[in-house]
Parts: C-alpha cells; sequence; structure tokens
DNA sequence: GTCTATAGTGCGATAGAC
DNA sequence: GTCTATCGCACTATAGAC
C-alpha cells in the first residue's frame, strides 16, 4: 500500500480512538513501519497531516451517502443506513466518528481543519434534512417537523449516543439512545 | 478563596474547554498564581487531581438536581429546566459539560475517573427518566415510550448538541438540535 | 504551604547523509 | 523516500530550602 494511504489510516484509527492530542508521530511510525522523520516527508507538519484527514473522511462520506441514496429505496431505509454506519463506526465502543473526536478538542485544531469540519457537519446535515423531508412525502418516517430540525436533533442523538458508548464501551448505550429514532421509522 | 478550590475551578473551565489533554500543571499555577510545583501538595498527580474533579462534579450535580426538584412544580418544567442547565454550560459556544469533554478523550482516563463519568451519567439517566415516566403521568411531556430509551436519547441530544454548538461556536446550532424535545413538552 | 531548581520523558520539527 | 542524529520545548513529577 501506499505510505501516504498507510499514514492516512494510521490516523484516522488513532484520532478517531484517542483523539487529537493522543497520538503522535512516533505513535503512527511505529504503527506503519518506518522511523518518525520520514512522517515528515509526506506531511510537513501534523496540522497538515489533520487537514488531509478531514478533506479525506468528507470525501468518503460524500461517497457513501451517494452508496446509500442508490441502494435505497425510501427514506425511512437511508435513515435507517446512517443509523447503522454511526454504530458501525463505533467498533464496539472503542472509537468515534472522526467529526466528534476532532470536536471535543476544537481549541487544539487549526481553523482550516475546523472549517473542514463545519464542512462535514454541513453535508450530513443537508442530506438528513432531505431524508426527513422525503421520509414524510413518502410516509416512511413518523412525527417529523421542521426536517432541518430533525436533521439537527438526529445528528446530536448519534454522536451524542457514540460519546456515551465509547464512555462505557458498551453498544448498548448507543442503541438505548437510537431507539427512539428508529421507533418512528416505518 | 481556598488554594485547592481555586485549582479545582481552574482545572474545570479548562477541562471543559480545552480537554484533558489541552490543560498543564502550568497552566493552572498561571491562573492561580502559584508556581507549577505547589499544586504538588494539593494533588500529587494530575490524576489526583481529575479524580477530585468529577467527584465535585457529580455532588453538584446532584444538588443542582435536587434544586430543580424543589422549584419545579411539573416534569415538563423540570425538564426544560435541565436543558436551561446544559444550554448554559456551553457559555455561548465556548466550553462543554465536563462529562463530555471528558468522555471524548476517554483513552487518557484512569479507571477511577471512568468509573466516576459511569456514576455520573447514571445519576443523570436515572433523573431523567423519573422526569419522563412523570410527564407522561401528568400530561406534561408528549410521546413518552419506554422512559429509559426517552432519558438515553434526551442525554444523547444534550451532550451531542453541545459537541455542535461548541465546533461552531455558535449557540443556535443547540437550539435547533433540542428544538423537537422542547416541543414535546407542554 | 510555597518556593527554586532540576530530573526525566516525550513531543513536533529540522539537517544532512544515503 | 527513508534514514540517523539532534534541537528546543513542554510536560509531569520530585528534592529540598524556607
Amino acid at each position: 500500500m501506499d505510505t501516504k494511504t498507510a499514514l492516512l489510516d494510521a490516523a484516522e484509527n488513532a484520532a478517531r480512538a484517542f483523539g487529537i492530542d493522543g497520538f503522535s508521530y512516533a505513535d503512527l511510525a511505529k504503527k506503519v513501519g518506518i522511523r518518525k522523520a520520514s512522517i515528515h516527508h509526506h506531511f510537513p507538519t501534523k496540522d497538515d497531516l489533520v487537514i488531509a484527514l478531514m478533506r479525506r473522511y468528507t470525501n468518503d462520506l460524500i461517497a457513501s451517502l451517494d452508496k446509500i441514496d442508490a441502494v435505497s429505496e425510501t427514506a425511512g431505509q437511508r435513515l435507517r443506513q446512517q443509523i447503522a454506519r454511526y454504530r458501525l463506526a463505533l467498533q464496539g465502543g472503542q472509537s468515534l466518528c472522526l467529526c466528534a473526536a476532532l470536536s471535543a478538542s476544537r481549541d487544539s485544531l487549526s481553523p482550516e481543519v475546523v472549517a473542514e469540519l463545519g464542512s462535514y457537519r454541513k453535508t450530513m446535515l443537508v442530506w438528513l434534512a432531505d431524508v426527513f423531508a422525503k421520509g414524510t412525502a413518502d410516509g416512511t418516517i413518523l412525527n417529523v417537523g421542521k426536517p432541518e430540525n430533525d436533521a439537527a436533533a438526529c445528528l446530536a442523538v448519534l454522536e451524542g449516543a457514540q460519546l456515551y458508548a465509547r464512555a462505557e464501551e458498551n453498544l448498548n448505550r448507543f442503541d438505548e439512545a437510537v431507539a427512539q429514532i428508529i421507533g418512528r421509522i416505518l
């Protein structure tokens, strides 16, 4: 595999498990099998690495949303798959969505990373609002109010539920928190 | 003021704003006006400090819940006041609930701190479940399902909404995410 | 209870050989 | 593109004077 890609993979896993301040170039070097000085050839500073990480993460999200849209027939199915995606990202309670992991330590981040975080959330919120709007139209999601508020509440539940499940390393905590929203899907 | 209390106050503000790995004894020393070596007299290790921090935080929560219970007449009023409490804790988008701030960097925490975090959430969940149960009984909260699930979803929304509002330093993001739950209160 | 001084470690980053 | 070697800095923690 490409060294750059291997570095991004290792950094993503580490950031989601330990937070942005919770891993070092030394950790990545060990994981990838090169010396830490060599990492600077690919990413001159740690901030360069984190920016690249978030850019890739947002691009992956867009691809993932397109895929969900392509294979789903109803809005309810789309929402259900998105919830499953967040559940899977937990990796049994060991790992957060990169977005949630970085948001918590906001003050360690450069303006570029904060902007990229905003872009990620915006993409997700627009998609969710569309799902809730379509869910009212096709009748597969119940009790939809203002789609934008439903989207914001849904994203908050997903990230809060991840935080909670991770704190106790227990997927049940995630399932309990999202049970209500799943109950609204036909 | 007591030096120990001043240290805990400074540490709590710092942890909620920058995360557990985002402040040092040097930062606290500067804030409180003593030398960093002197902090070790009050809290031998940083972990001792964080444990004391979480213990105080949980005790403050219990006192706060008692106060809300004392001044509220309906379950709906209690829930409304709890949401307001989380909104206030954001300090305009600069600061998270200590619990959310620590949960994100779980792997930097000692087992004692993780246990204390669990105790905090447990206290909050029991209280919220009771509020939702009473809200069905007195008719001041709508659409209550299993009170435990409502409580878990509510806590997840509150913490997720904080994370989101903090990332954008914008209280509107919090308000949008909790609008739905406020809409269920009569 | 607070101080100065310092030990010991780990960090991000750089220089220069290969 | 990767290496060895090293710089300068910040961190937690300790020793011992006052």
